[in-house]
DNA sequence: CGTTAATTTGAATTCTCTCAAACTTCGTGG
DNA sequence: CCACGAAGTTTGAGAGAATTCAAATTAACG
């Protein structure tokens, strides 16, 4: 795959024009690949000693546990996303990070950054815009919880998910592969399973969109845009932010 | 006030210990104060050009509003916390900061910011240190709105800011003056404000915690924390009932 | 004081969950 | 290649929790 193209390098593109220098620290960054299953976590709340990775391919999941087993999943990455990156400063990892499909991912420690950072400081506000727009999605996730109606989250999920993956080359204008089950859906939204399997039985029904069998497919982007309420500004990914001259 | 006793070197101090020198650069955070009244947003949605705050006195919320007028608080902030430190790298602002009482706080550009980390690089380390403890915050709300049933939630949430007050020494063991209406918790807490009126009653009659006149009492600490199962990890601070000065 | 904001209570409704079970898909091993 | 089991999806019925609507009471503030 051509350095440019990587899912990372396309994300941060969103921010910054990058040079060719910091397109090779970035293609550094994917050196320690590793490969890792689905099921197994890699990193769990309360570990003492963690690592952030960056995500190369496939999905996974953060989530944190309720002592009673009750999971609230709270977001989900996908190539070109950062794994733990939020708690490096932190003691003890305060959340789970699973594999959803088969990924691939590279650890990056706080060390190989700081020095990056040093380098090309220009990768730095990349890093921490891409750090702020992962919390900006936490925060419109938990406006969705908090304030949405079911139809009108599950709506804004697949939008922002679409839009997401849109960035790193992973969608197409109004469909994408989505390896999650309704579960993962139900656990992220704040329902069950059997009420998701509701509100996207009526999206079908309704011409609305459909998601079987991996796939979700919009069927009325302007209607379902309306419905969910969706204004992509939170993610602050129109166009670069800083040229190539800063 | 000493400058070791304001609420933001005593935060950070729990990060890590502060010399003279770091001391002196929070202090001068402080030198653009000024004040603002409540219900007037000191930063909306969409604002191009906004900065970041220290919060010296009161208390602010920071929140989105959906389109048809429906509000989720996202966070509460208390004196010694930053305002829009996150959405600093972002074109627009991303939520709205509105104060709950009259407050003072102080305008922190990036440049300033970025100027005292030089000066004192590990002053930049405590920062994000206090950006990833909001983040995680955000995250733990998240969980609470998403999979706690209304009574856990708000025993959860009021002994996160029992911590997080006591941290700034502005509680006592079992209590903190709190200028919240049932209407902040609802939209905080993704209930309406009637459910919080009868879960708080519940409370009351239960002889856990009381909650009135702007006064948060907790009359049975332990079953109350049993109740939420709040583990205080997320907040990385430790020992906060030791912190002795009130 | 008088007015507005906030809290409190009641009754009815509605939405989502729980419980139960059938059906489908998919991977694995015989 | 089929049988089997596990995981995931789908449907139904009933229960319960939180909401909506309505209104009284209390507190806050100029």
């Amino acid at each position: 795959m051509s350095i440019a193209n990587r899912p990372l390098a396309r994300k941060l593109g969103a921010f910054a024009v990058l040079s060719e220098d910091e397109l090779t620290v970035l293609e550094a960054m994917h050196r320690r690949r590793r490969v890792y299953s689905p099921g197994q976590d890699m990193i769990h709340q309360g570990q003492e000693r963690h690592s952030a990775h960056v995500l190369a391919s496939g999905w996974t999941s953060s989530y944190k546990l309720l002592p009673d087993g009750r999971r609230q999943i709270v977001d989900f990455q996908v190539p070109g996303d950062f794994l733990g990156l939020r708690s490096l400063l932190f003691r003890t990892s305060d959340h789970n990070i699973m594999p959803v499909t088969r990924i691939e991912a590279s650890e990056v420690s706080i060390q190989d950054l700081l020095r990056d950072f040093n380098r090309v400081p220009r990768l730095a506000a990349a890093v921490l815009w891409a750090a702020s727009r992962d919390e900006a999605m936490v925060v419109e996730h938990l406006v969705g919880v908090g304030r949405r109606e079911p139809r009108e989250r599950l709506a804004h999920f697949f939008l922002e998910l679409h839009a997401r993956l849109r960035l790193v080359g992973l969608a197409t204008a109004t469909s994408f592969d989505c390896p999650l089950s309704q579960y993962h859906l139900a656990d992220a939204l704040g329902l069950t399973a059997i009420h998701v399997n509701r509100v996207l039985r009526g999206f079908r029904e309704t011409g609305l969109m459909r998601f079987q069998k991996g796939k979700v497919e919009f069927l009325d982007l302007a209607e379902l845009v309306r419905l969910a309420g969706f204004d992509i500004a939170y993610l602050d990914q129109e166009e670069p932010l800083l040229s190539a001259a800063l």
